[in-house]
DNA sequence: GGGGTATTACCCAGAAGTTA
DNA sequence: TAACTTCTGGGTAATACCCC
């Protein structure tokens, strides 16, 4: 899911290529890789080695990325990071989300995350961790897949059929052989949000993390977010997580909802 | 000197702008 | 909106550079 995709039938005439390509360079520097060469990032984007040194020259001149003349590697600058902050700034939905998720979190003794959905990955765009318990190491910025956690099946299963469909065709093709694995999943999720508003996900993504999701289509419309409430599986049982937690976070949905302005 | 990587030159397709 | 023109973007091949 790249620059081709987006401009799938190539006959878009709205579409600016170079301008994709250059945020296609841009998306190519991740927490875990944040210093990359123009060779690394030709063979992350697909793009070619001339084209890439291209971009890489603009976007150094323009501030977005600094050259390390040491290592022959680029990294992204505080310009970058002030567009990722105008865009967390002016998401309503976290200054709303973010007194009820830190009540849960409290209770829960847990990390209570918003996320919103990027590609095959969500961000969490708000973050809130119990003073107590067994915290994750995630935090605001941080990624994690669409089809194996409980915050990304939910948000699978709130999104329209033809949405939905969309989406996991590209699961599909990245999955390959686990694909079997991951649609059992998402289509448990599917039944169990429409029965019980969240979805579980024990040990899926990472083994002894369980954690729950529910989805949140913003009344204002922002658009539609996920929530996800998380904590080792010795802390998050999935007994507890059915009774307690689930129904804690279906609920803490609804006031946000409400806050929001929707019912 | 050889191998790997980055950059440059050149050329063509097609993106973008203009006009009717 | 369509037709036309201009010129930019990006791929290929060649070259430069760096490191061992």
């Amino acid at each position: 899911m790249g620059v081709r995709e987006a401009d799938a039938d190539g006959k878009d005439r709205k579409f600016v290529t170079a301008l994709a390509r250059g945020l296609e360079v841009l998306r190519a520097f991740t927490p875990s890789e944040g210093q990359l060469g123009n060779g690394e990032i030709a063979e992350r984007t697909g793009l070619a080695k001339p084209t890439v040194s291209r971009l890489t020259y603009t976007l150094t001149k323009l501030g977005y990325l600094a050259h390390l003349e040491r290592l022959g590697k680029y990294q992204l600058t505080p310009a970058a990071l002030a567009l990722g902050y105008s865009a967390l700034a002016n998401m309503r939905i976290r200054q709303v989300a973010r007194v009820h998720m830190q009540e849960l979190a409290d209770y829960a003794g847990a990390s209570v995350a918003l996320g919103t959905r990027d590609r095959l990955g969500l961000i969490y765009v708000e973050h809130c961790r119990s003073k107590y318990g067994v915290m994750l190491r995630l935090a605001l910025g941080s990624r994690i897949p669409v089809a194996t956690t409980a915050m990304g099946r939910a948000m699978i299963a709130a999104m329209s059929e033809p949405e939905r469909d969309w989406l996991l065709g590209y699961v599909k093709r990245a999955e390959g052989k686990n694909w079997p694995q991951v649609k059992a999943g998402i289509e448990r999720a599917v039944k169990e949000v429409a029965a019980r508003g969240f979805t579980l996900s024990l040990g899926e993504w990472e083994r002894d993390i369980n954690a729950v999701g529910a989805a949140c289509l913003a009344p204002d419309g922002s658009g539609l977010f996920a929530f996800n409430c998380g904590a080792p599986a010795f802390q998050f049982t999935r007994e507890r997580l059915e009774s307690d937690i689930g129904p804690r976070l279906v609920n803490m949905v609804r006031n946000v909802e409400v806050d929001l302005g929707g019912r």
